[in-house]
DNA sequence: TCGTCATTGGACTGCATGGTCCAGTTCCTA
DNA sequence: TAGGAACTGGACCATGCAGTCCAATGACGA
């Protein structure tokens, strides 16, 4: 595609973010190149013209921008985790993010749903935006042990791991209901790990 | 279909894991009528003859088989679990199930995922099948209530569902990894609602 | 002003897929 | 044992979709 242009890089974003509202909406079978074409005012040659690799390219440049916007929505909170009240700070901007904003559903999540088999490399995309989330929620743990608020037993990657799951599931379960409270009542649940700084059975 | 003879229900059934098979393997896009037909060993007209509804109809059946199936394969423990112990061999089941058994996803919440928009009546059978199994889970965390277990003031409901988010959202985060950590550390946390007798902060 | 390269438009192709149709076979029953 | 209904085989059709091609247009530097 040599050199873009700041028209072409325009143009390029707005098939980016266009296919990623579909893809959201419909997934990624339900979203067809004269789908994109139509809501972006573009056309066929265009969308081969900033995606030589076609609709896989396609999906994975989406699978990018949506694993960054994801992060960046949780922002600056997700960089911080180190006391309760951050915490929440965090989980009001992530529920925000998928109800608040009528997402209903995990953009990263979905995809890693339906196309983790098929297409190794967007699995592989998926993967490593989970790993960086998975990450930052890990040093949110640590943080909190380092300050005594979490009992310093526990694997900060596991906590972590858990946590992500529950919003994942969360979201399995509100998007059909179209009801958050599966996603909040899962949330919650996951985050009482960070409410027991003394050990159990 | 008017009447099925016995020769008919086996061929519609072998139809029906046949295309669970697949589907679990593929999504529901990529589980063709023609890759049915040759994993069963039919023609494209015994399909529309047991599932007149075409690809819809066929997918609705899957559902249903798959949901009595996921619920069958937690018995007895499921409609147990009163003690701890019920608690762990559920978990046992459960995780042989979907990693055991080699599935890596959830059938039902593959389908919930995939196919949730764009036909309403799976959407139901799907969302009939959590329901189903978190009113389970309630029941058996009521049980653990009622034996002094388990805090009184917890919400059975909403332990339920994020019991029922961690499984889903682990999955989410096994199935690219192929690892089930991630399942069995949301699954463990989760379940750590019920090692809480008293009450906290 | 000219040339070149990024950009755009849209017709066209080939193929996979869901769905239809009808003829042939098997099986139950009266 | 005959008739009808359930069952099976596979050719055929229509369509939607990813991907190709080529010509036209716009922008920017020399």
């Amino acid at each position: 595609m040599a050199e873009l242009t700041e028209r072409g890089r325009r143009t390029r974003q707005r098939i980016v973010e266009a296919t990623g509202r579909q893809i959201l909406a419909a997934g990624i079978g339900g979203t067809s190149l004269d789908d994109v074409r139509a809501a972006t005012l573009t056309s066929k040659s265009q969308l081969f013209h900033y995606f030589p690799g076609g609709k896989a390219e396609l999906v994975r440049a989406v699978a990018e921008w949506e694993g960054g916007e994801l992060l960046a929505a949780q922002l600056p909170h997700l960089e911080d985790l180190s006391t309760r009240a951050s915490w929440e700070a965090w989980r009001a901007a992530l529920v925000d993010y998928y109800i608040g904003q009528g997402r209903w559903a995990c953009p990263i999540g979905s995809l890693a749903n339906e196309a983790a088999v098929g297409d190794p490399e967007l699995a592989a995309l998926v993967a490593d935006t989970f790993r960086q989330w998975a990450s930052r929620l890990a040093a949110g743990v640590r943080r909190m042990q380092g300050v005594g608020e979490v009992d310093a037993a526990a694997d900060p990657d596991r906590v972590a791991a858990s946590i992500l799951s529950a919003i994942q599931g969360g979201l399995v379960l509100s998007q059909p209901l179209h009801d958050p409270w599966p996603l909040e009542a899962a949330l919650d649940q996951a985050l009482h790990a960070l409410d027991a700084p003394a050990v159990r059975t």
